[in-house]
DNA sequence: AGGACATGTTTTCACTGTAAACATTTTTCC
DNA sequence: GGAAAAATGTTTACAGTGAAAACATGTCCT
């Protein structure tokens, strides 16, 4: 007995050499960092720190802090998404399914403040440049079948662009100020999203 | 001859111990970095090395970093709305006014873009907490005044509150969109704000 | 003239990202 | 099974950063 080699080791008191799955941990380090730290004070030795490794063993998962960076932003691209989707379920679709998704977006900046920040002013990286390659294409794509759904079925293409653009512009610009202490994170204002604003 | 005193010296070969007027050289060169860099990759030290003087002259100046950033985002903050007075003017005032101040929002944006992002996503500093003094006072109270004006005039404070939100998060969200690489910086999508859009 | 003060410099420290060399463990192949 | 190869970790090292402390030099006021 207790002679096994599997993969994973947790019960030992004695750390392995290899941990196991490292470049999980570092993922789960950073983002638990993000939640009472910016994304600009985020080092990689920290995050080494938090999994009690060398400050150079995340090199051998990632390339270099970008890259670490870019993965964080994947994650929070999905849980965007994700409340997003969840949000216009739960409203039943149609208009106020719409309202929603802005209203939900809005709500996960305010809960994930540094990594909303993070995912959003990261610039994609240039292998990505193919816009429905962005970590942010299914909750924008979600979007633009809202808007389809919304307009009327013979609006131009450029009609379409420019409400899909005003329509996120609103919500990420509030998201934003609201983030950077321009505007006061108030719950009647992200109501008023998609309640046929007088613009 | 030749032996006057006077404050400012500027033809001497020999760089004299005392620079003349250091914090507005250190100001001029930090604004010169921002045409080129990131605010993030902004360094004391580089500023400082391009004026010429030691990294810790820097601290006779300004108590720290952040506060170099600070009158950074000031000098922002006034060409920001110099901007948007010049277009409103330009416009003749009206709801065509009011259209060209959130068109000039975002081109300032684009035209300035790390000292913008810098100017908006720093948060002020404790001591201007009072929202009359944030360093972007004096644009939003443009929009404040042109939303009123645009507003029926039996418009309850909400309603008013609301419709200020909306304006400036549709223009702030766009324009960090657009530097983000997120939306193209697109002249037609500028200039859709304003012109009653569908939401 | 001389002392107070402002403003610049040197030195120093802790921290960062990352490269290079080395150590250890796991995997692969005969 | 056992050795070679690959993967994954550590140690060491380096240049760059913001900032504190001690020191130098110039300006200004009485």
């Amino acid at each position: 007995m207790s002679s096994d080699g599997n993969s994973v080791n947790i019960e030992n008191s004695k750390r392995p050499y290899h941990h196991g799955d490292l470049r999980a941990a570092l993922l789960k380090a950073g983002l638990d960092l993000l939640e009472t730290q910016s994304a600009e004070g985020l080092s990689l030795r920290e995050v080494a720190r938090q999994v009690g490794v060398s400050p150079t063993a995340v090199y051998r998962h990632f390339p270099n802090k970008q890259s670490l960076l870019y993965a964080l932003c994947k994650h929070g691209a999905d849980g965007l998404y994700e409340a997003q989707a969840a949000a216009m379920k739960a409203a039943g679709g149609g208009p106020a399914g719409f309202a929603a998704t802005g209203q939900a977006y809005v709500r996960y900046a305010l809960a994930n403040p540094a990594l909303f920040r993070l995912l959003m002013t990261t610039k994609p990286p240039a292998e990505m440049l193919n816009p429905d390659e962005t970590y942010v294409y299914a909750a924008m794509d979600l979007l633009r079948r809202n808007v389809a759904a919304l307009l009327s079925p013979d609006a131009s293409p450029d009609i379409r662009k420019a409400a899909v653009t005003l329509a996120w512009s609103q919500v990420h610009g509030m998201a934003m100020l609201m983030l950077d202490g321009q505007l006061p994170a108030d719950e009647k204002l992200i109501s008023a999203i998609g309640r046929g604003a007088p613009f």
